[in-house]
DNA sequence: CACGAGTGCACAACCGTTTGCTCTCGCAGC
DNA sequence: GCTGCGAGAGCAAACGGTTGTGCACTCGTG
């Protein structure tokens, strides 16, 4: 590999010239022709900074690593085109890691992390972290932001509006006719999942309904444990007659319990899930969601943790634009009785 | 943070002694006292060697890459698992990157990579990559190992058992008794999809069956190209009473169509998926699989590369340990006529 | 012609580690 | 008393860049 002085031998210049010629330095007062020379030579030999010798001279190494619990989930795609995005703008590389508070302790994310190898953090939580898990995770030499959980006392993180979320969803099966509607809900030591239980009690009295408590159902983000809950569910009597799912997997799962059990969706039980991924088109029937802008949260995530590290202050952030999208297929529809 | 110096002045010693003793130097001549109090002095700062230095010092970042086409791609995860259990263990952390060559042009893998970023990269290829789009990708300063796919003239590379995968599933259907049998094939460009259609040729003709080319439809990797796939050939007539799918997202894809054509699976067309995911046991009806072995592809692609940075040679493997394994669930079952 | 203000470039230090080599002891042998 | 030697530790260069500062030279002006 051609090196910054083999660059600034063949123009016949100093290292410290091709350095401020190829960086743009505007302070410099370097001659046009010489400037050209420098350009041209590193053309020639195809010159690529070395990322080792900038990261160490510069403390900074124009990367930032998504940390996501399971990278195969679906709806963390498109959290990670946003990442990518804002972070491409920004002469940024990401890096992806999958760290689950299941397998991994805590200084293992240290260890994955290295010292200096990124410049900041983005983490995705998910059922299996405890806040306890997640505070001793994210003692880093650099700084952190939280993607759809807040941490008491701690700055930097990009909420959505679960509560919206489930509005919408209930309201779409209130406006069907519906009345008896269960929640299989998520784990309960995750903030977003609390947020969207309350969301669901607090639109279920605002629609005049009321929200039994044996129609919550605690799941987690997975579809076994969605069809686990739906089964639960399912065997009340009375049963409700819709269910709103938390999470997307846990929709799926919950449609395969229905099905096992011999209950028709939507004609005897309307499934609506919060997140939105392609699957959805492809289940029996298709399934009805609201769309959350993960993307946009991606988006803020990366700007917010990029301007953090251009000098300005962490915040928490809600993303409240665009909102949560009702996205009506085919698993809901209105009571038959 | 701590740095070797001041690790070394608690200690009172000089930076290299203290650097011999965190490194296990066996040459280095060091007084049993002196390590003790490096060691001691290590500790109570919490010293963490900076990567940037160690990289740049020793032309090595303990870093590899994954670098697949589409994260959010279920048959993926394992692949990703398989790669990091044999990393960790050799002390090497894994970078995933997500790189698609309908959207990045070649360029942008070198980008990725950087310079010095990581040691070394591990390739999955999708059906959008061209022969000339992944060897302009792979000219790269570093080693690279293609999974699941060989290029005439390059060593490297770990396949999987495609034609063995298919011949399981052909037999799976002919034992059912199944003679009309489809394929829903892979992109043609991608050399793991040419080795399925090859093999489904085969022993389609092994079990003394004939396949017809029309009842051979390219796909790709994706649902939406499955359902049009399938789509075509259930409108033939007369139409194959099964299909076999060259990956489990058409399979997906395939049995959505099916389902809007109004022809039931399995009783009147069996479905039968290479590659296997949770989502198998959660399609409806359960998807019939042949699960690959992608997480010990994963594993070795990962140590063939290891050992390569160590000295080995690269060189063309075949996964034939563990073997393809044909999961039959509901998605099957005896033609009816 | 002398002087000051620019201009254009090079020198050298530094980021944090690693490592070949040198240096300084203390001690034994002659 | 001098030399040789081994143990133990430090010096300094190097990895490949970036950047504050200094130096030499040109040019315009009084």
């Amino acid at each position: 590999m051609a090196r910054l002085k083999d660059v600034a031998a063949l123009a016949g210049v100093s290292p410290s010239v091709a350095s401020r010629v190829l960086n743009n330095d505007t302070q410099a007062r370097i001659n046009e022709n010489t400037r050209k020379r420098v350009i041209d030579a590193a053309d020639q030999l195809r010159y690529v900074p070395d990322h080792r010798a900038r990261a160490l001279r510069l403390s900074r190494a124009d990367a930032i690593a998504l940390i996501v619990p399971e990278v195969n989930n679906a709806i963390f795609s498109s959290l990670h085109q946003g990442v990518q995005a804002v972070a491409h703008d920004r002469n940024s590389a990401v890096f992806l890691a999958q760290f689950d508070a299941e397998t991994a302790d805590a200084n293992a994310l240290a260890q994955l992390i290295g010292n200096g190898r990124v410049d900041g953090v983005i983490v995705q939580r998910n059922e299996h972290f405890t806040d306890d898990d997640l505070i001793a995770a994210i003692q880093l030499d650099v700084p952190v932001v939280l993607v759809n959980t807040r941490l008491e006392g701690y700055a930097g993180s990009v909420a959505l509006n679960d509560r919206e979320a489930v509005e919408l969803a209930v309201n779409h099966l209130r406006e069907l006719g519906h009345e008896r509607i269960g929640f299989v809900a998520g784990a309960p030591r995750h903030d977003a999942a609390t947020r969207r239980l309350e969301g669901f009690r607090d639109s279920m009295a605002a629609a005049g309904l009321t929200a039994r408590e044996e129609w919550i159902a605690p799941a987690g983000w997975e579809a076994p444990a969605g069809a686990e809950a739906a089964k639960t569910l399912i065997a009340l009597s009375p049963r409700p007659t819709a269910l709103v799912a938390a999470s997307l997997n846990t929709a799926i799962g919950a449609m395969r319990a229905a099905h096992d059990a011999g209950i028709a969706v939507p004609s005897e039980l309307s499934v609506v899930a919060v997140q939105d991924a392609w699957m959805s088109e492809y289940t029996v029937p298709r399934l009805t969601t609201v769309a959350m802008p993960m993307r946009e949260a991606g988006a803020r995530a990366a700007a917010m943790l990029l301007d953090h590290l251009a000098g300005e202050p962490l915040a928490d952030e809600l993303v409240t634009e665009p909102h949560p999208q009702l996205i009506v297929r085919e698993s809901t529809t209105s009571p038959s009785s």
